[in-house]
RNA sequence: GGAGCUAUAGCUCAGCUGGUUAGAGCGUUUCAUUGACAUUGAAAAGGUCAGUGGUUCGAGUCCACUUAGCUCCACCA
């Protein structure tokens, strides 16, 4: 063996000879019990950051650790279209370097681009994943747009829309004037801003906004039914007051949606732009009129402001109010949270616009289910579904105080608007011919069919990913065997995005869970605690840190310090002390190998099983690093099966080092002889291989390079050890 | 407004179902060694486990309250 451990010239060799050996698809023997796991498909927006690489690790861990253990595993890895974050970032670059927008492209030729961008992306992610170590199955890789996804994804819909559950209809929704599409709630990023809040006379009262440009159609004022200070209007009463461009007929409207704390308790609505004055209009049939249009601009409403942008108009419409004597008051400090799309960056203003929404509160007849507690027949509701899927603990949730999070956040949920204006992304599957309409997963028959211009949002394709990446809705192999899948391990901030949206979809089209065990981890942050962030400049490249110290010195400095779920801290020094691990196991490989050669003892077999280690026990010390590591093997066990991994690392740590290296080897090495050698070179063996999951490439390199015969040509497939002969039907 | 998390050594964190003297990494101090490894070894200093009260034979761990920090959800015109 080299004097120091190379990484470089180790780890595409090795990644390399297990995907050509095939250990990455599950095992043909199809009696051994499966195990699976999907990738959470990156976006193909650019490059893996060190939070996928946290994921990519937990992962192969979970999976490595059941191969060895003898299950069937299959982890299926992919990408994600991420229609608008991917669009917005295209059309980013296309203004920068030509100047252009998607429009001036038109359609095709915009998808064009996005494709390319899309493939450009994919190409670099897949490289890293390998890099990583990560064990997937690459013969099974999918792309949530790819022929087949799309295939599920038209079947999706078709089915919902036959059940009911999904409709199309006037809403209000969060409209990004910029990207010109609409954006999910859950895609709002709200952001603090200091503007002046305006006190305006309006008839007898006194209203207060911060949005001015929004009033010009304003002609009905709310009050709180119970507010004494204004118990003498009655609802529904008319009263003529000056306006913004002359005399209005105000309608007073009583409605306990007003919070009479705030400013002076009266509000006048602008149910077309405002999601509060939308259910306020909406409860009592009040006209809505738009003020706004897509692009941000005013209406003819407005008047002679009508065609200006809102920013732009803002101060000329409290000039006029001024001069007309309306405002009453100005409060410089107030801070005004604004809405914007984190995708893109546009300020959203709320439209009422035809949208595909889904119906999460509509009851349906199950047509088929495999759930306990759910019956063929019975009538639910989306929310139901995806209640009962934790409620009833068919799928487990760590760490579990995740739990409350998600029952309260399905308690709030309000009906799903899945199309989008944006172009990248699935079609809905939708035709229009005049007044007809046709719903299908393929175009109607005939000529003269259009197809809606919308595509979905992206959580819908991905909310498919557990059944559509194993072929549904054709009724695979794969799919009967591997689904549900075991776990699902993500990053709980998209717990509500994706992980509530996949159980929503696999209860609602297959009649069971997704998964059986939810397992979330938290967010790196750097050395100081911060979010990591280009702008910051504290991003920690994955990549160049694997150059720099080893792929397998970064993967166990992630896991080593953090419980599950925690947010992680990470920092140079972290990885810098594991590849100074790894150099300790390097070394401990090369004093064995050595100490052989001392021997002349080659024909010295490594005992496979630790229970037959001690009949080769001479001292004391011999019996007791016996003890200690099988004490070792039930701990790591014990903690990956509980999904400790950090535990499981520092047991092994500690144990590789200061009591198998500093301890036994100090003790053994002056009196070395045939029957120690097999002690300490069959506990090596058993350390490498509980080592394996976590540092995969180093631990195979040693073994692959210890001298003696292997049974077993990779540590990837060698048994994990345990502490007793298991009875051979186990 | 609603919900959740965190508080343990100088720093970053472990501590699973309550059970001897509370651990690790990094940092600090002292000593040793070119021996598989200076990417080393031996040792040391450093903690009223945020505070108060409770449950218990026994609490860092369970319960209540207080304080401080963080996060998520909703959102006020």
């Amino acid at each position: 063996m080299d004097k120091a451990y190379n990484h470089k010239d180790v780890e595409e060799k090795l990644y390399n000879f297990w995907e050509k050996s095939g250990y990455f698809k599950p095992d043909s023997d199809t009696k051994k019990q499966p195990y699976s796991m999907v990738l959470p498909p990156p976006n193909v927006t650019g490059t893996l950051h060190i939070g996928h690489a946290l994921m990519l690790v937990i992962q192969d861990i979970l999976i490595r650790y059941h191969r060895m253990k003898g299950f069937r595993t299959l982890w299926v890895p992919g990408t994600d279209h991420a229609a608008i974050a991917t669009q917005s970032k295209v059309e980013g670059i296309l203004y920068k370097e030509e100047e252009k927008t998607r429009f001036d492209l038109g359609r095709e030729e915009f998808l064009k681009r996005v494709e390319a961008f899309a493939q450009t992306s994919h190409d670099t992610i897949v490289n890293q994943i390998r890099r990583i170590g990560a064990s997937v199955d690459w013969e099974r890789e999918a792309y949530t747009l790819d022929t087949e996804r799309n295939f599920a994804v038209r079947t999706a819909f078709v089915r919902m829309f036959q059940d009911g559950l999904i409709y199309r209809g006037d809403t209000i929704v969060n409209w990004d004037p910029k990207m010109k599409t609409t954006v999910s709630d859950d895609e709002i990023e709200w952001k603090e801003e200091q503007v002046p809040f305006y006190y305006l006379q309006y008839g007898p009262f006194v209203i207060a906004t911060a949005r001015p440009e929004t009033k010009f159609g304003d002609k009905y004022v709310v009050m709180h039914p119970k507010d004494s200070r204004y118990l003498k209007y009655k609802h529904g009463e008319k009263i003529e007051v000056e306006w913004i461009n002359g005399k209005v007929t105000a309608t007073i409207i009583k409605d306990d949606a007003v919070d009479m704390k705030f400013g002076t308790g009266v509000m006048t609505i602008t149910p077309w732009h405002d999601r509060t004055d939308f259910e306020i209009a909406t409860r009592h049939t009040l006209d809505m009129e738009q003020v706004i249009d897509f692009n941000a601009q005013l209406l003819p409403i407005a008047g002679d402001l009508a065609g200006q942008h809102i920013k732009k108009a803002r101060p000329l419409i409290v000039e006029r109010l001024r001069e007309k004597g309306l405002v009453v008051k100005v409060d410089e400090k107030y801070v005004h949270r604004i809405a914007i799309n984190y995708r893109g960056g546009g300020v959203i203003e709320p439209q009422i616009k035809k949208q595909w929404m889904v119906n999460v509160n509509k009851s349906f007849t199950m047509q088929h289910s495999s759930m306990q507690g759910i019956k063929d027949g019975d009538s639910v509701t989306l929310k139901q579904l995806m209640k009962h899927a934790v409620s009833s603990g068919q799928i487990a949730i760590t760490p579990q105080h995740f739990i409350k999070t998600y029952y309260h956040w399905i308690d709030n949920l309000r009906d799903w608007c899945i199309s989008r204006q944006i172009w990248y992304g699935h079609r809905i599957p939708v035709w229009y011919k005049g007044e007809k309409m046709h719903v299908g997963t393929d175009a109607p028959e005939g000529e003269g069919w259009e197809q809606d211009q919308d595509t979905l949002d992206t959580w819908f394709s991905s909310g498919l990913w557990t059944f559509s990446t194993l072929g549904w809705p054709k009724e695979t192999k794969d799919l009967r065997d591997f689904h549900p899948t075991s776990v699902l391990e993500t990053g709980y901030d998209i717990l509500f995005f994706w992980v509530a949206r996949m159980i929503l979809m696999s209860t609602y089209l297959l009649g069971e869970v997704p998964f059986r065990q939810v397992l979330l981890h938290g967010l790196v942050r750097d050395a100081n605690k911060q979010k990591m962030s280009k702008s910051k400049g504290n991003v920690i490249d994955p990549l160049e840190i694997s150059e720099k110290y080893g792929t397998d010195a970064l993967r166990i400095a992630l896991i080593y310090s953090t419980a599950a779920g925690n947010d992680i801290p990470m920092s140079e020094d972290k990885v810098r002390g594991m590849k100074f691990f790894a150099n300790k196991l390097w070394n401990i490989g090369r004093f064995i190998e050595m100490k052989r050669g001392d021997l002349s003892a080659d024909d010295v077999q490594a005992v496979e099983n630790i229970w037959e280690l001690r009949n080769f026990a001479t001292h004391e010390t011999d019996k007791e690093i016996i003890e200690e590591a099988e004490k070792l093997i039930e701990g790591v066990t014990e903690h990956i099966a509980s999904f400790r991994l950090h535990e499981a690392a520092q047991l092994l740590y500690q144990f590789v080092w200061h009591t198998f290296a500093d301890t036994y080897i100090e003790d053994v090495k002056t009196r070395l002889d045939a029957k120690s050698y097999v002690v300490l070179h069959s506990l090596f063996l058993q350390q490498l291989r509980l080592l394996h999951p976590f540092m995969p490439f180093i631990t195979e390199e040693i073994y692959q390079t210890l001298p003696g015969k292997k049974s077993i040509p990779s540590l990837m497939i060698a048994p994990w050890p345990t502490v007793a002969e298991l009875p051979h039907n186990a």
